[in-house]
DNA sequence: GCGACAG
DNA sequence: ATCTTGTCGC
């Protein structure tokens, strides 16, 4: 897949969001009864990122396939533009799978983002596939949502409800899911707690991090000597 | 002017 | 994202 003309100026990336947030959609197959699910994630090395994909069997969570892909940083990091950053090289990374997964989760925000363009949402619309956003940190207001798993309470920006802070773990703080294109917000949280059943962050940005880290790690030498 | 700001 | 030890708890 294609990522060339990527824009260069902060004007051009608003531009580019402005253009492809109307093509969003918000309803698809159900995400979480779908069987592969993949996770994606990047670590950062200076101007270099490692960019990770794990694919789970959504049903046993076993790892079905992965894959890695190294590229340039490829946009220098402003909020609101975060997406610019990784794209590139998460897009070389899901050209390295053999199978196209049925869902994306991604590291991050979807429709929670000041222009509702996040990247879940732009990766979504490049790879045509249903996306999710789980984000570590929230972009917007929430109420704090009850302590047992499964709670959850919107996720408010500018006056809309942009997600859900949703508890995966009793008594630990929420994460922020938000859909990402070509699903709705009742199945990405529904996929989000398929996904934690021991942690967290769901198994798939969990096995993507140690993935990318590991693999930045061998690049940058940092173990030998 | 000051604080906030996904990763 | 990253700079950073030990500590408490399941």
């Amino acid at each position: 897949m294609r990522t060339d003309r990527w824009p260069s100026t902060e004007a051009e990336a608003i531009e580019v969001q402005q253009r492809l947030r109307h093509r969003v959609e918000l309803t698809g197959p159900d995400v979480s009864a779908a069987r592969t699910v993949a996770g994606l994630d990047v670590d950062y090395n200076g101007d270099r990122i490692v960019a990770a994909v794990v694919v789970l069997d959504a049903e046993t969570l076993d790892v079905v396939e992965t894959s890695v892909a190294d590229g340039d940083t490829a946009f220098p990091y402003v909020p609101g533009l975060f997406a610019f950053r990784e794209i590139p090289t998460l897009i070389a990374a899901l050209d390295g799978l053999d199978a196209t997964p049925e869902a994306l989760v991604c590291d991050g925000q979807g429709l929670a983002h000041p222009r509702r363009f996040g990247l879940a949402c732009h990766l979504g619309l490049l790879t045509g596939l249903p996306t999710i956003g789980v984000a570590k940190t929230p972009l917007g207001r929430y109420d704090m949502p009850a302590a047992q798993r499964g709670s959850r309470s919107p996720l408010v920006d500018d006056g809309d409800e942009v997600g859900a802070a949703l508890r995966t773990r009793d008594g630990v703080k929420p994460v922020f899911v938000s859909v990402g294109h070509r699903t709705d917000l009742d199945s990405a949280c529904a996929l989000t707690l398929r996904l934690t059943p021991s942690y967290r962050l769901p198994e798939t940005t969990r096995l993507a991090d140690q993935l990318c880290r590991g693999e930045s790690a061998s690049l940058s030498d940092q173990w030998v000597r």
